[in-house]
DNA sequence: CTTTGATGTGAAAGCGTTTTCACTCTTGCG
DNA sequence: CGCAAGAGTGAAAACGCTTTCACATCAAAG
């Protein structure tokens, strides 16, 4: 015996009103008389009537869902960006649609059309590597699409960052200041604009900035794993680095943790600096020196952006840059 | 200017078809002349025609989306589970809704019911404590669901887990073992069913196969985070504890980190086993000794289980326990 | 009284699919 | 050559809501 759903239909009958009238007391429409109101919602109780989403979003056309592609939830940094996402979304009724593209630029081309088959209201982007066919499927879009956390070279979609440039140019000028001439410079894949486009140029602005020539054997291009940060340590100090910016918390972690057990003295002997400020940087020992940035926050405010796009609300600025910080921990002097 | 959507209908009069056969190529059915279906699919091809999935939930009454609730994306337990969610259904085309709840009973409560509104086909629940009136609602569900990596005392969902009471033993024997006869029993809120009802009784089952006098003077009842571990050192010294359990791996990492700040030797003063074995147990020094657990899978296990409940399939086993283990690093002697 | 403008309500047309049912062709077989 | 059994297709009815439009009612204004 399968459960029987009731219907707006029900209600109306019971009620002895339209349907239209339910829809209104439902929907918060004010045009109802209070003495229908209130039959209508003693009804709507006494049969514990829930409006179906699904034929409410065919008939308006809204479906109070957005879409999040996120690289991996299992990442503290994009976890934190969804987890302030998803608070802003609650707080304007709209559900997330989670998805993970390991940022396989296939699979996100893929996940963003079932997203757009499922005509979620809204698409959040995070993910550093925006390629042509997905710039395409970006535009194709009839909802509004935000990067968060992401930068996409041709910035043609809003987005919420902080200005990485100036960020890792002053997290390598402290090291500059602190008497370092090689400073490696780990990230992950060259290929994402962060890397290439703004974390490789700030890096370089804070060396020419001190005289310092730039030399690509001190660029370590690698995967953003513990595992990967931790295998560095040979390569690192056969380059004579004395220090390194490090483009995610868990590959500096490894970093750090692999100087540390070959017997390299973090700060002493080798200064360490992470980009993302997530709780890891508290955890390790010594704890790490990180660029900040309002994680949470760079989620949240994307999601509200989002929400005014959806509405159609002018917005000033459709790129937004939060402040960044730089937070002396002890892997840095 | 909005674009302009391309229906069902548009493709069936360009093709010269009804919308039925439409239809039926799009969603595969057999009972096609080949010809006709070339047709067909030359026609969407050219119309770039997408099939508006919300309109296909309303009519078939599946949406292919289920939901998935969360205490918090951030936590690395569960946002692991979640990666094992996702993944499995990806791969049987379902989507995934996610919500934090931060194991709020009132937000889960609502939680669950928008999301039974959005006609999800399916629901897994993350979370331990299941409150009656939580339970209620999992009776008023037309939709199966699957508790993963989360307990409730009365066993009335199908749920993926390991056998805590059993590794739990298991952990604390191995400290006992060791020498300690004060071993502290450190978690988050004995509310939670996962606590007191298993966790504790494993606890209390090794003192008794050891022969070693309850006392509740050990046990910790306190946050998940690394903040409240961190600042336990103190009681934990008064009460003459040299070895901790703890029922969650940022807290475990708070509790060493505080010995260690407080100068006291981990493993060689107290040793520390922790209960997730997340990335984190390998990023803190001294690495941290771990029950493990297969959390991928238990999210794997999970969506799989509700993949065959959607399908009415008939499943022998309703609670499945998954095998766990114990890692020995640093922080035990 | 009539007129006017709000206010409240209902009928019915969508929204874009799936699915049932009936119907028309083909086949293969006796 | 006739007929039963598929195979292939279309018409149209759902699915459960929102929204438009027209209509009725009523109070205030003239």
């Amino acid at each position: 015996m399968e459960k029987q759903t009731v219907t707006i239909y029900d209600v109306a009958r019971e009620a002895a009103v339209s349907m239209a009238t339910v829809s209104r007391v439902v929907n918060g429409n004010p045009n109802v008389k209070p003495a229908t109101r209130k039959k209508v919602l003693e009804v709507i109780d006494r049969l514990d009537y829930r409006p179906n989403a699904v034929a409410r979003g065919l008939a308006s056309k809204k479906t109070t869902t957005i879409g999040v592609i996120i690289p991996d939830v299992t990442n503290a940094y994009f976890s934190s960006l969804a987890r302030g996402i998803d608070d802003i979304a609650m707080m304007y009724k709209y559900n997330i649609i989670l998805t993970n593209s390991d940022e396989n630029g296939g699979k996100e081309v893929q996940v963003l059309n079932t997203l757009m088959a499922k005509q979620v209201d809204g698409i959040i982007f995070m993910g550093n590597q925006v390629t042509d066919e997905l710039r395409e499927e970006f535009r194709r879009s009839k909802a509004p699409i935000v990067l968060a956390g992401s930068v996409d070279a041709e910035k043609t979609q809003p987005s919420v960052n902080i200005d990485y440039v100036a960020a890792v140019a002053e997290a390598v000028k402290n090291l500059i200041d602190h008497g370092n001439r090689k400073i490696a410079f780990v990230s992950g894949s060259m290929d994402q604009a962060i890397n290439h486009d703004y974390r490789l140029k700030g890096y370089k602005k804070a060396l020419k900035d001190a005289g310092i020539a730039y030399d690509d054997k001190l660029v370590f291009e690698t995967d953003y794993t513990y595992k990967a940060g931790q295998s560095l340590e040979p390569a690192l100090s056969a380059a004579g680095a004395t220090a390194a910016f490090v483009g995610d918390d868990e590959l500096a972690a490894g970093v750090m943790n692999g100087l540390t057990d070959a017997g390299v003295a973090v700060p002493d002997e080798f200064e360490v600096i992470t980009s993302n400020d997530t709780k890891l940087t508290e955890l390790v020992r010594p704890k790490m020196s990180s660029i900040t940035q309002p994680l949470y926050d760079i989620g949240a405010v994307a999601m509200r952006l989002l929400t005014k796009l959806m509405n159609n609300e002018t917005v000033d600025e459709n790129t937004v840059i939060l402040p960044y910080g730089l937070m002396k921990r002890s892997s840095t002097k």
